[in-house]
DNA sequence: ATGATAAAGGAAATCGATTACATAAAATGG
DNA sequence: CCATTTTATGTAATCGATTTCCTTTATCAT
């Protein structure tokens, strides 16, 4: 590997004069920056980064922290933020938490060894009992910007979707639609994104004076499985939900297939809110109304918001915490309330 | 940001027993050992991953570049691979080409600037006037594994699924059922991957005297779009083919939802094997009999080469070139032909 | 032509580690 | 007890760039 000696050498001219052409900070005769750049042409020269970095201190990667990399919710954040990092020659080193907290930590101080400029970071649900891990988080020499996923902490730059503005909208669909007994499947980890999709449920059947029954809210672990037990527990209930929302893509599969089981027709039977939209939601009979997440703007503005804290620092930036809004996509899954049809068996 | 020299003073002692002390060398009294430790915890110190890369020549992070990292086959790969290297302290750096070749030999650029320990490469589909590239490719200073989409180079390190056996399973358990008209979409690209699955496919046609009908061969872009459309005009022949061998799992949706615009049954009407097997293909109707790929595998396997390469140097690999099987996973979309209902109509 | 100023380019320090080499201290053995 | 080996530690070179601080050369107004 050619080294900038080798291409001062063969220029004939000094290393610093190698650097400043290939950092193009101008001070260059026209024909020597010529012959810097066929040096550099014919001995194939990149600088060394690594080597770089120690006098720069900018390594040009930073840090992705996902939960779960084959939900396929975060491969479409991560393709949006690496298409902004992209255009500022950054590189993405991925790190995939397996939603564990112990593994988050883990691979945040490597990356801190590794001195990545920054880091996106879509928290683990936290462990109870290691609560001092986020005022450590908070005081890392590198800045983060959170996303999707919200501590509780103040103040800190972070990207998230509007999720109780989500659950809300599911809800209030179905209520318009005439039903009454709503239930709600949800992931009952500490995590404000769940918390909130169940916030904006009980907001919006509030809001119409509609009572809230607590055996209508199934929690579990987001899981295929889990939502077809929760759906079956649902589905045997005397008085029937009409209708149910499910935050969760997972569930939302094992829901279905509880409502297959069950020999229930979709909408007529029953209506279903899902959340999440992907592209092979398509095959679904019948195609999903659902709560559409901006997964790729999500990586985009997050990204964008990391680069904006390198170049300016962290109080450039006019608010830190962006939400950005869910989308109700109605498609065929929810039916209009029937008296007759449904209701008390 | 604590530096050796920080622990070294703290301590009492010199940088280069530090040093040793964090790379567990030896010839260190335990009683100083212990100071160290306890400097280096005082002072929260990591060792600066570039500085060090200086001379040690590692950086414990590789490379990793794919397609199309939305697409769920390649964030498995990706997990199967950071499972592995994990296990070293290698880190992951992701970088998606979106399936094409130029975008793919600027981020081996980067990757080699920045001096990655070495590379997984699913490649992009060669471009034409593009072919110097592969030897460009060859030579890189940085050892490559080749994963799932194998150039036409002979001898070097690859790690595919067995896409010839795929096609053939695919294709044998149709003809068992008594198809024979059995059609196949796949996709155009320039890759190993999708001759190979069209050459399994003709084999067991070969084998059991069925004649190729060139107009059953449907080829074309790799969307739902294309599945449907491909779909639509095989529907549409005067003798339709009993069976589908589908070589990808967008074209797969695509197809089912032509079958479904047609108002055709499946297994009833027409029998369809699909490829690749992602936990939620379960929500098809009826749940797709499959060539499942070992993604995870693939990955596990990409990177134990990568490793052994890094230690050992390319010529310790016992076989540079390894095939995992794929697997049919028989379910619901075949059924056996009956010549009443189907054939010519 | 000359002094002042700007442009061009080089020498050497520097970044934060590792490591070869040197040396001091401790252990070993006859 | 002294020579010899082993163990423990320090000094300084080194990795490959960037950058500060000079020096030299070119440009320009007078």
């Amino acid at each position: 590997m050619a080294k900038i000696i080798d291409v001062a050498k063969r220029a004939g001219v000094s290393i610093a004069t190698v650097s400043r052409v290939t950092n193009r900070q101008g001070n260059v005769k026209k024909s020597t920056e010529q012959k810097v750049l066929e040096a550099i042409k014919e001995l194939n020269y990149i600088p060394n980064f690594p080597a770089r970095y120690l006098k720069t201190k900018r390594t040009l990667t930073i840090g992705m922290v996902v939960p779960d990399i084959t939900n396929p919710f975060f491969p479409i954040v991560f393709r949006g933020a690496e298409s902004v990092v992209k255009q500022e020659d950054y590189t993405i080193i991925l790190c995939n938490t397996f939603e564990d907290e112990y593994e988050e930590m883990r691979y945040l101080s490597i990356l801190e060894a590794k001195k990545v400029d920054g880091i996106l970071l879509i928290k683990a649900p936290p462990r109870s009992g290691n609560e001092q891990y986020m005022q450590k988080l908070n005081n890392l020499p590198v800045p983060i910007v959170y996303v999707d996923r919200l501590p509780k902490l103040q103040d800190i730059p972070a990207v998230v979707a509007d999720n109780i503005g989500g659950g809300y909208a599911a809800t209030t669909h179905l209520i318009k639609l005439g039903h009454r007994n709503i239930a709600i499947i949800t992931v009952q980890y500490p995590l404000s994104v769940h918390r909130e999709r169940l916030q904006g449920y009980v907001k919006a059947l509030r809001e119409h004076n509609i009572p809230i029954n607590r055996f209508y809210i199934k929690q579990g672990a987001s899981t295929i499985e889990e939502g077809t037990s929760l759906g079956h527990s649902l589905i045997n209930m005397k008085d029937r939900p009409t209708a149910i929302f499910v935050t969760n893509y997972k569930m939302t599969i094992g829901l279905m297939r509880a409502l297959e089981m069950a020999g229930l027709q979709c909408p007529e039977d029953i209506s279903i809110v899902g959340y999440d939209d992907f592209e092979w939601e398509n095959v679904f009979h019948p195609r999903l109304t659902v709560v559409a997440q901006p997964a790729r703007q999500m990586g985009q503005t997050a990204a964008q918001l990391l680069i904006k804290i390198l170049r300016d620092g962290v109080d450039s930036l006019p608010n830190k915490r962006v939400i950005l809004s869910s989308e109700l996509k109605i498609r065929e899954s929810c039916g209009i309330y029937r008296q007759n049809k449904l209701g008390k068996p």
